[in-house]
DNA sequence: ACCTGAACACCGTTCAAGT
DNA sequence: ACCTGAACACCGTTCAAGT
């Protein structure tokens, strides 16, 4: 037996290591998966344990949150030299490349209250938006364009990736029990009624492609070309 | 004593005003609030007998949700002979409508899974979705176009909502207890910590404005005006 | 210093029993 | 026919107790 190592305390848990367990446990089986009790199993503990270390289950899930963004601030950081234009692109896919990897723990970033009213989600660091607004300013956008430009960035990082991250959820079975619809007059998986919506019925494989990627570019186009049209004017 | 009425069962509950109830306790006290005992307790009953009118809790919220958008199906069928434009703008308003009166519930509709994959919040209704694919597709957008609209339109709308919903719910109190962060270097409402954060201090009257309302106005012309192009190309 | 057992006040849900 | 009591298997959280 050697001395100290395996002597005195050696944690077997930190605050980091829980969050991370956490994060996996959501990425499994979604955040209603996630129990203080299932948690603690998950790490070979009681629950209790877990206290030392968190503050309760709501300190706990910040704690996630702030770990699927962390990598983000730091994606900021080292772009915030590069234009405008290019910086806002590789933002935005770094949140998109969270939202693909982590479908089912996504949605937290978008529901959870962030810290202060106007920090709008998915950035919601006051880091991050403290860089986001510097790269603007330094070339050349007023405060008025800078801020409005925030909330346009905003808007269309969580109305896209949301629903992108709800489609991949799915897949991955964050849908839980199919979830048996009352009426009896819906049987089967979801495909009935279409009966009284024809347009759906025809455009059935249409509507279920999936060009999540190219409507992002798009989208994203689109709103890099709104912001240089009022920068300009 | 009058002979039918009061002599037998009366029933006093039933699955509409059981619905209502939690809608309106989800209003009071967000998602969170919601309970079987809690609801059982508003409407002078036991959990127990709940189940008797409503699947589980699941199927509640369901309920909850379906009463939510019942309003804009609604609409929607009443606008369904309108310019596109109009009919998109009207469809636009009466949602923003819905999110505003409900904001700790609006995130309801976009966080549940919808019944097929292809629904996208907040049009979580195969009619509904089918009403707006025909007003296009009447007024001459093809199949893709359709589609393309729809989606487009979805996303702004969750996108936009969402947020708005978020800022408006913290107001009504859904944010719960302020969450008291972990680290000792926080320590009051979130003004602190923006030492390292100059630009977010400076913009900080600027950051905290609500234009809510304008900024849906614009980006919903914006919209408009991007499939009006399309249309004509 | 760190983990645990026992306990408390809650959940959702089922089912036999009451009226 | 409708509601309820009792019960079960879960929660989050606290705190004295163990090592």
């Amino acid at each position: 037996m050697s001395r100290q190592t395996d002597r005195a305390a050696a944690p077997r848990l930190s605050r980091e290591g829980i969050i991370d367990a956490a994060l996996a446990l959501v990425d499994r089986s979604g955040p209603a998966g996630l129990s203080m009790r299932a948690l603690g199993s998950e790490l070979g503990v009681e629950a209790m344990s877990l206290y030392r270390h968190v503050h309760g289950k709501e300190d706990l899930l910040e704690g996630v949150v702030d770990a699927l963004t962390s990598e983000l601030t730091a994606v900021m950081e080292r772009e915030a030299d590069e234009h405008w234009q290019t910086f806002l692109q590789n933002v935005a896919h770094a949140v998109r490349d969270i939202a693909i990897s982590h479908p089912l723990a996504f949605p937290l970033i978008a529901t959870r209250h962030p810290a202060a009213p106007w920090l709008r989600p998915p950035l919601r660091s006051i880091e991050a938006v403290d860089i986001l607004l510097r790269v603007l300013l330094a070339h050349g956008f007023s405060d008025e364009q800078a801020v409005r430009a925030y909330r346009g960035f905003s808007s269309f990082l969580l109305g896209q990736l949301l629903l992108e991250a709800a489609v991949r959820g799915a897949d991955v079975g964050g849908a839980g029990p199919a979830s048996g619809n009352g009426d009896p007059s819906f049987s089967g998986e979801g495909d009935e009624s279409l009966d009284d919506a024809p347009e759906v019925r025809r455009l059935r494989a249409l509507l279920s492609e999936d060009h999540s990627k190219e409507e992002f570019e798009t989208a994203l186009e689109i709103l890099l070309d709104r912001l240089e049209t009022e920068l300009s004017q």
